[in-house]
DNA sequence: GAGTTTTGCTGAAACGGTTTTGCAAAACCG
DNA sequence: CGGTTTTGCAAAACCGTTTCAGCAAAACTC
């Protein structure tokens, strides 16, 4: 059907000259080379009447290079919370692409992938660095470190400690959150915090216990629950809550895993902010849509992204213009799920009938 | 500093073979090729030894395919809103090239990039197809696919009617809405539409008034506004909205800009869905946060990118198995942004102070 | 046991560019 | 005008795979 396709040599051939011509004037390299403007001129002309494009593959052959950024996500479910999380994260590094003039490129696990694959498939030359999204470096990861390719950990501080990364405080997002709740004197606070093998979540775990610890406030283990093993029985969350020392405030891992709290906690009769406060993490757009507006710790998604994109530019290109573990301030969004905490059997009276 | 990669040369070398002998052995096409079982396991253990990784560049431009779909967007700023539109679209779109085991590609158009240019990076050979969400075939996509690029639009009927595409029917979509709006009693009801470019704004358009017309109902040219124009001045709204033949009811272009128009019109002391009505489009998972939850006309996202993608896989494959032009029914979700109309100056008893 | 077929592999030619080297011819020098 | 330098381009090597054609040796055939 469609002839084929148009090369460098068809272009060499019809201007009358060789490859290597073709390929300096078309380049830019006419002055280096020093080809004459005649010649130049014939070769351009050719190009344009054979609507010449070069093949972007034999070219990143040549070169050893693609111009392109791979972007490698935890799980291939990275889309299926609508929180607006990965929105924010795209938003930045689709910027930063356009910005440094690379293509992205996606990458997930393949169910029943093995790490070693996995890390084949990154580090076979179709992208000049990674941009990981992970919860924590593994196999794959290291595996990819080790055939050398610039990679930048990003919402994720890796455990081996001389790798680029990009992330939020996470402890001081954690301490940022229970010091506003006991402001409004919360004692008993919660945490509902993500995947063991998030270093994020440790963090925050990490500035919990330090932020409970220097207010006074007792942090048992059963105060801290992961977001998996709390939401996969509602009914459990409704009964911790109403217990004899249960929580008054939550400070939880994602607006999204706060909004189901309070969905939950709605379900069985109990109103955020009135019978339980509730402060989220990411501050998203979507912490103020829907009922009460979120309070959140706020991290600076693209930002973060956009770093993490400058990071990795600068190993490729082999520079040294910047520092490669960034950690960026959070700042706590004051909106309406948090009060001061009321007796739940007692409500507050400005709680809405 | 790290070593050179190793090829497959030094694979051959080291188990004493011919590079084609280790291609095969390794592609799994030891069969046809007739090797041995002997030479079949000198070959895997030197390339094991060697922790040898094919180089996936080097292999694209041999087998002239990539594996690769590229994913084009409108314009770089895809993620800034934060509807959940795009993030139903990457579930889906992931979800599929996982399934069909393809990696993806982003592409967005650079800032003063020429058509002509933004084609030929696409049709370099890196990418084996190409998902298009543009409003409209452009330039750019026409010359990609003079080239022989397998392209398929999504959300967008393109002009040229024998281009692949899927999309929801968008006429019926504009249909329904209309339709619930009136079943409330709405007569004037207006139509906050999308850019001009877009088909499937078009679409809506025709739809809603053909809609109105077969109710009896006036759909005059003011009643008909684009999201640009509208929210350039909000004030604007408000005041359209309290004119003498102003609507009760609005159908909007996405849930974004419903989210918006009752931003606006709240700020300016209207209450939806007292004051006024809406209704919204997409109905993905943010329509329900906020308040009031949107009424809004359901497309089945993740669904529509996803058979985008099969239809994708078939054209590369030269297949001939299935339509390639495919239109999804959409749907009305009810919620709490509709209600009768009501005198905008004697608000509805129900209404809260 | 000569002729045919099968087996098991090798060598070389793609794929489509870039980059390095080399070499005439022209220009410059004194 | 002989020697050096510069100019302008061509030829070839290279990037790392796949694939095709070919070719000995082994195995069958009668």
């Amino acid at each position: 059907m469609s002839a084929r396709r148009i090369t460098i040599s068809d272009v060499a051939l019809r201007a009358g000259v060789a490859k290597a011509t073709v390929s300096a004037v078309l380049n830019g390299r006419s002055a280096s080379a020093r080809i004459s403007p005649a010649t130049q001129e014939k070769v351009r002309l050719a190009a344009q009447e054979l609507d010449y494009r070069p093949n972007g593959v034999a070219r990143m052959l040549a070169t050893q290079q693609s111009r392109c950024l791979g972007l490698v996500m935890q799980y291939s479910d990275v889309f299926s919370s609508s929180s607006g999380f990965m929105n924010e994260v795209m938003r930045g590094v689709c910027e930063a692409c356009t910005e440094l003039d690379y293509d992205l490129m996606l990458h997930t696990r393949r169910p029943r992938e093995e790490a070693q694959d996995e890390a084949a498939r990154l580090a076979d030359g179709r992208v000049d660095g990674i941009l990981a999204l992970r919860d924590d470096t593994d196999e794959a990861m290291a595996a990819v470190a080790r055939r050398g390719i610039p990679t930048v950990h990003f919402f994720c501080r890796p455990r081996q400690d001389d790798l680029p990364f990009v992330d939020v405080d996470n402890a001081l997002g954690a301490e940022l959150a229970v010091r506003h709740l006991a402001e409004f004197g919360h004692r008993r606070i919660a945490m509902i915090t993500g995947s063991p093998r998030s270093t994020s979540a440790q963090e925050r775990q990490r500035g919990f216990a330090a932020a409970m610890r220097e207010l006074g406030l007792a942090a048992p283990p059963e105060m801290m629950r992961t977001s998996g093993e709390l939401f996969s029985d509602p009914q459990n969350i409704v009964e911790f809550s109403q217990s004899e020392n249960g929580p008054t405030a939550w400070f939880v891992w994602s607006d999204d895993d706060a909004r189901r709290l309070v969905d939950v906690m709605s379900a069985a009769g109990l109103l955020a902010p009135f019978d339980f406060s509730v402060v989220g993490f990411d501050s998203t757009p979507t912490a103020e849509m829907g009922e009460p507006p979120l309070t959140s710790v706020r991290q600076p998604i693209p930002a973060i992204a956009r770093e993490a994109a400058l990071i990795a530019d600068s190993l490729i290109l082999g520079l040294d213009d910047r520092p490669r573990q960034v950690v960026f301030p959070p700042r706590l969004d004051a909106r309406a799920s948090v009060r001061p905490p009321a007796d739940l059997k007692t409500h507050s009276k400005t709680r809405p009938s």
